[in-house]
RNA sequence: CGGGGUGUGGCGCAGCCUGGCAGCGCGACUGGUUUGGGACCAGUAGGUCGCAGGUUCGAAUCCUGUCACCCCGACCA
């Protein structure tokens, strides 16, 4: 029998972790790169987990009161225009649809007709604010059509000069609500609400520990007063912006003529906010849990959390052992998780079982039951959790059905335990710039710093030499008296730091 | 968009320096042997070497141009 590496993937995340990422992606079969520039098809095993990422996450927008709804891909060119900042931000990275009809070149191939140019240029969205805000402005008469509460899921383009599967790619998947309201504590308060159903479904559904707070002036959003993000520590010690929630004030309302006839027939301006995660959260999944043997999925969103492998060598022995996969397969499908039924998958392909094995170890499968002749005989079940590794054991059928469900919630919080742990090791106090220099330096594992700072040009200019950026100041921070690391001024509380994706 | 790198069967690569029959591993398929585990043996299929031009009797190999992708920056969810 040949050796192979100890690992399923090969680099290991210490040998080399952007390429082990890359990796756990193909071994997983959750993505691969397309035939486009930047673009990645999402397999079914990926798309899948975005699926159950979407269930999760449509039930909490839906519990918090929004509506789905769907608005164009393109918007006019000069919709991007009316918000200075907006424009400014996203200009850069366009895609732009310029002709509606196409003809043969005549030196071959297609050509867009020169006879079929648009009037004005269409760009597809990369974001909706200002499609939605005009639209918002047509529905909006009164103070009796506020609040309007809106999430659209959709897919975006941002023609980024250089993708990572997942993590950033020149088209994804994502949803993005806007509301409309008609005081600004009212936006304030939906805008952290939303933080709030974020870094919750961070936390319990992907087990993902994440600090919320509000982003810097030069991390804003392009056109936001405020912006507030979730974020979370990889495995690398890079940390992931995983998702955001912004305050726009009145800018885009101002900007879009959002207004409405208030309780005492003044025409007045709406407070906006807008809010969105997106398929990055898969990357973020990724690098969170995965080993050097592959992805790692909690069980709340793994498109399977249970995986049989029957085990034969013969025709009779199938029948009888597929036949007690099968009943194994229902018993287990009558329990609860996270209340849907358990998600059981029999694979019963003509591969090797060795093989097999792996390919769901490097799936993430959460529980794996393995059942041959001498378990069918013994009324047992061989059974093996992703997140421990090891071989298994044997177990009684009756019992492993009975606590299948209790095993989810208990790898499900190991995930979140380990998680976070690591992220709080990973984590420092720090006071002067020397320590904050040392433990950004390049052979530094790096990590999560808090720091006293003040935002300005000057603390700009020296994380951008040291590459570090302001994640967030937490919102859970304490007023504390300190100086500025960068600049020695006062400060009253600490920001996050560190590098990041 | 700056710096570096790579384009050769489905995938991963060697060959290029020094021009001379297009190779290897994995995978696929067929047959056999195996079977509580990423198997073994034998055989089969599959590539005008990214594209265009040039040099040459002859180009995967040398020259020019071009396109794509990857990595490192800058920009960004």
């Amino acid at each position: 029998m040949p050796k192979r590496a100890q690992h399923a993937i090969s680099p290991t995340r210490a040998e080399n972790y952007p390429e082990w990422y890359q990796q756990v992606v193909k071994a997983a079969d959750l993505a691969e790169t397309s035939d486009v520039r930047g673009c990645m098809v999402i397999k079914p095993w990926g798309y899948a987990i975005w699926e159950n990422m979407q269930r999760i996450l449509d039930g909490m927008f839906k519990a918090t009161g929004h509506e789905n709804a769907y608005f164009p891909l393109f918007i006019p060119m000069s919709f991007l225009e009316k918000e200075a900042e907006h424009v400014e931000g996203f200009a850069k990275e366009c895609a732009v649809v310029t002709h509606h009809r196409l003809e043969p070149n005549p030196d071959g191939g297609l050509r867009p007709a020169p006879a079929a140019e648009l009037d004005e240029p269409l760009i597809v969205r990369p974001t909706s604010e200002t499609i939605i805000g005009a639209t918002f402005a047509r529905w909006l008469e009164s103070y009796r059509d506020l609040p309007i509460l809106i999430n659209q899921w959709a897919n975006v383009v941002r023609w980024e000069l250089r993708t990572r599967m997942f993590l950033r790619t020149a088209e994804f998947l994502w949803q993005e609500g806007h509301t409309v309201h008609a005081t600004e504590q009212e936006a304030r308060d939906e805008t952290r609400l939303m933080l709030d159903v974020y870094a919750d479904f961070a936390q319990n559904t992907m087990a993902m520990p994440v600090i919320r707070g509000e982003k810097t002036a030069s991390e804003r959003f392009p056109g936001a007063v405020a912006t507030y993000s979730i974020e979370a520590l990889m495995q690398d010690g890079k940390a992931l912006q995983a998702g955001t929630s912004h305050f726009l004030g009145q800018n885009f309302a101002k900007a879009q003529e959002i207004k409405f006839q208030d309780r005492s027939g003044h025409e007045v301006y709406a407070w906006t906010t807008s809010w969105g995660v997106s398929t990055r959260l898969v990357g973020g999944l990724i690098m969170t849990h995965s080993d050097d043997d592959g992805l790692v999925l909690p069980p709340t969103l793994a498109p399977a959390q249970v995986v049989i492998l029957p085990i034969y060598k013969n025709d009779q022995e199938r029948g009888q052992v597929l036949a007690y996969c099968e009943s194994l397969q229902q018993e287990l499908q009558a329990e609860c998780y996270a209340e849907q039924s358990l998600r059981v998958k029999i694979d019963d392909r003509d591969l090797r079982g060795g093989e097999k094995k792996w390919q769901w170890v490097k799936r993430g499968v959460p529980l794996r039951v393995e059942i041959g002749p001498r378990d069918v005989a013994a009324g047992g079940v061989f059974a093996a959790r992703r997140d421990v590794g090891g071989k298994g054991q044997g177990v009684p059928r009756g019992e492993f059905v009975a606590q299948a469900a209790q095993t989810l919630a208990d790898i499900q919080q190991a995930l979140l335990d380990r998680a976070t742990q690591a992220r709080d090791q990973a984590t420092a106090r720090i006071n002067t710039l020397a320590e904050f220099e040392a433990y950004f330096a390049e052979s530094a594992p790096g990590g999560l710093a808090y720091c006293h700072f003040v935002d300005g040009p000057e603390m700009e200019a020296q994380l951008k030499a040291l590459k570090v950026t302001a994640r967030c100041v937490p919102l859970e921070a304490p007023v504390e008296s300190g100086s500025c690391i960068f600049t020695g001024q006062p400060s009253q509380r600490r920001g996050v730091f560190a590098r990041a994706y």
